[in-house]
DNA sequence: GTCTATACGGCGATAGAC
DNA sequence: GTCTATCGCCGTATAGAC
């Protein structure tokens, strides 16, 4: 066997900071801009000690998901504690957040054939997607009928309709947005009534 | 300005068998095997005459979505002329299709940022749209009440909703899949009643 | 624990010979 | 129409200095 590769503390915070510029990277560039070299220079760094905190690129990446995945977590329950009347009005508001679905495409178009940020990423989503399937199960009898969608099924479309949105705006495709927006919105006022007035069109 | 580069025919066999191999192996391993290299010894040729067709990689892919794309205009429009009666579930079956949908989620992740590539599958989805919506248009008077859903904000749905579940299935996500899938097609029974009788459960 | 230096093979892309 | 040589950048591995 391989004499075990020495490896950078977790506490670190030259590992903090490689993971800020490294975030940042990824936005403006893309996944692809995201190397070694590239991300040392932007940090200030050597490319070497990049490595000694991420061996191979993916540990950048999976760590990478991971912090993005528990902060949001903790916003989304913020927002619920917050806002315990309107859970599907915050799940909607929540994944209709553009930077959590850039960062979101940019993974799912790693995972496609990298096993290791599959595996990631799917216990990300899950995570999440359980976080809210709990508060809305919480509140799913003061619901009205609801045409036999079962909150799995409506939790799916009110998180997939605006990652399809922002993944077709991402190419510059709009067709549809508006409307199909708008019309999930009104079906919204009527499950959480707003007590402020809607704004006038 | 540079020497103008000379390219190979596009009526080529080379060309075409080239374009055979690389869906191929894009389906199979993913885009980022797609190389000059390993497409040459796939496709039992050197890496300079891949090069020849497709001076720079970007220039494969546009070729492969556009010969694709149209592949895929000609199948829906033969579905249509044959079941002309039901157009909502000819596009939902038509959006639905693995292999169509592994291969645009490919390009997609491709097109983040490289804009040569975005711009080539911004036509292909724009083309393939509008060749729906004017099916749906064409019909629209003979649905029932939409409540207020626009015939861009349907196809938006019919053709989102499957992706978005094949894009989910791809990273092993399935939470809520089943549910939506049979509250659409149950919608899609009423609009579109079929004349052989429903499948038992 | 942190960090640097260096080397290797594979990559996209170019220029030009057969 | 086909193929070779070459360039600079990439991920990764290793050896060793502070």
């Amino acid at each position: 066997m391989a004499t075990p590769r020495r490896v950078g503390a977790e506490t670190s915070e030259t590992r903090a900071l490689l993971l800020d510029r490294a975030e940042e990277l990824m936005l403006e560039e893309g996944y692809a801009a995201v190397t070694y070299r590239g991300l040392a220079s932007r940090a200030g760094v050597t490319g070497g000690l990049v490595q000694y905190y991420f061996p191979v690129l993916d540990d950048l990446f999976v760590a990478l998901l991971q912090r993005r995945s528990e902060r949001n977590i903790e916003r989304l329950q913020a927002a619920l504690e917050l806002r315990p009347d309107e859970p599907l009005r915050i799940v909607w508001e929540f994944s209709s957040d553009e930077t959590s679905a850039a960062l979101l495409t940019e993974f799912i178009a790693l995972a496609n054939h990298r096993k290791t940020i599959r595996a990631a990423i799917l216990d990300v989503i899950k995570r999440t997607r359980s976080a809210q399937l709990q508060v809305l199960k919480q509140r799913w009898d003061e619901y009205p009928a609801m045409d036999g969608l079962s909150p799995e099924a409506l939790l799916f479309l009110l998180h997939g309709i605006p990652k399809m949105v922002l993944l077709e705006e991402a190419v510059g495709m709009s067709s549809g947005h508006r409307d199909v927006l708008r019309f999930v919105e009104e079906r919204l006022d009527t499950l959480e009534p707003r007590r402020k007035p809607a704004r006038r069109p």
